[in-house]
DNA sequence: TCAAGTGATGGGACTTGGTCTCATCAACCG
DNA sequence: CGGTTGATGAGACCAAGTCCCATCACTTGA
């Protein structure tokens, strides 16, 4: 394994997000952000499959834990109960770091409607995971489907606030899918 | 308005999934559509702002329909009920022509990574749509989201039966919510 | 110590999506 | 019949993304 400078992927990813906030993503080269990384275009390519996935590293181990988070629940355990294991599951992620550089993340990816896009796309890919996750375990489609879609409001919601507050992600992503529950719940008396 | 051959854009959509059904999206050229439809490159994109939208046309009246129907329900009415109400109100545009095409483009879609990404980006815009539509209706905001991604499972839901059996898209999309409705209050029970 | 092998990088040609500008041409209007 | 308008054609141009091959740092084995 022959290595020169290392890291050349965190620094792809530090330069990126360094250029996307100074000038805007539609304003940056590629060969910009791999030359402010020391690097050629041909190895930014190498490193991720487009000018977007510089944004949105480690989706892979999310959805491992996502999966591996509703495979450790208890099979007697509700679809909604394996869906806040999943949720609980990725909390490690949520490190001091990735709080810190979160919200200018956040404000890139807003102001861009190729990055709104692969983030609808991440998201989707995290409920299509869930969802077979959750079919495995004998969950009819439509239950697997509505607790999964209920999950990802939770994240959502809980993303938001563990952004602003911090705290431990999976003590706010519980709260967050508690809420959820009892808002479906009233829902249904509301008709 | 000055016109030659008329329908430019129809040509346009319908050389595009011919093309695309033939080939591959992928080995299909943004010029070679054009050619098939008689038309140039640029004329392309005065219609089509990217080589993806050729299949995602409509999208802003489904948006005003939505709005229009959320806004058509009685305050009175439940989040939910008004998202029936939106549900009903896009009945309009599912049509027989739309029907006959839908599997051919649905598996179009299904066979690219850049066009599920545009079709998880247009789902997002429609979920955003009708949560604000119902937040200026003074429904909170958790509920809000909760109840439009309920509608969203019942909407894919009820998409798929209606390409499969036809009928009338309203009641489809009606018999479908009734059904998330039923699964999200057992869920609560389960646990 | 050195030669071969390996893996990451550099470099450049090439295709295509997408933008921009200017010329053209058909219809309409007075 | 001349001017205007709106849609189109033509082509230059830039950046994303692919491919292929050369190169260099480091490792391994004799």
């Amino acid at each position: 394994m022959g290595r020169w400078e290392p890291d050349a992927r965190d620094r792809l990813v530090r330069a990126a997000l360094d250029l996307f906030d100074e000038q805007g993503y539609e304003n940056t080269a590629v060969a910009q952000i791999a030359e402010r990384a020391g690097l050629t275009k041909s190895t930014y390519f190498r490193h991720f499959r487009d000018k977007r996935e510089v944004l949105f590293g480690g989706q892979d181990e999310l959805v491992e834990l996502l999966v591996a988070g509703i495979a450790g629940t208890p099979e007697s355990a509700g679809p909604l109960a394996a869906v806040e294991g999943a949720l609980v599951a990725i909390a490690v992620t949520f490190t001091e770091e990735r709080r810190a550089n979160g919200p200018r993340r956040l404000a890139v990816i807003a102001a861009n409607d190729e990055l709104r896009e692969r983030d609808a796309m991440k998201m989707a890919g995290f409920s299509s995971v869930m969802q077979e996750a959750l079919r495995r375990r004998g969950v009819p489609e439509l239950d697997a489907a509505v607790a999964v879609e209920l999950g990802v409001v939770a994240l959502r919601v809980a993303y938001g606030r563990w952004l602003e507050a911090g705290g431990d992600f999976a003590e706010v992503a519980r709260r967050a899918l508690d809420e959820v529950r009892i808002v479906a719940a009233a829902l249904e008396g509301a008709e």
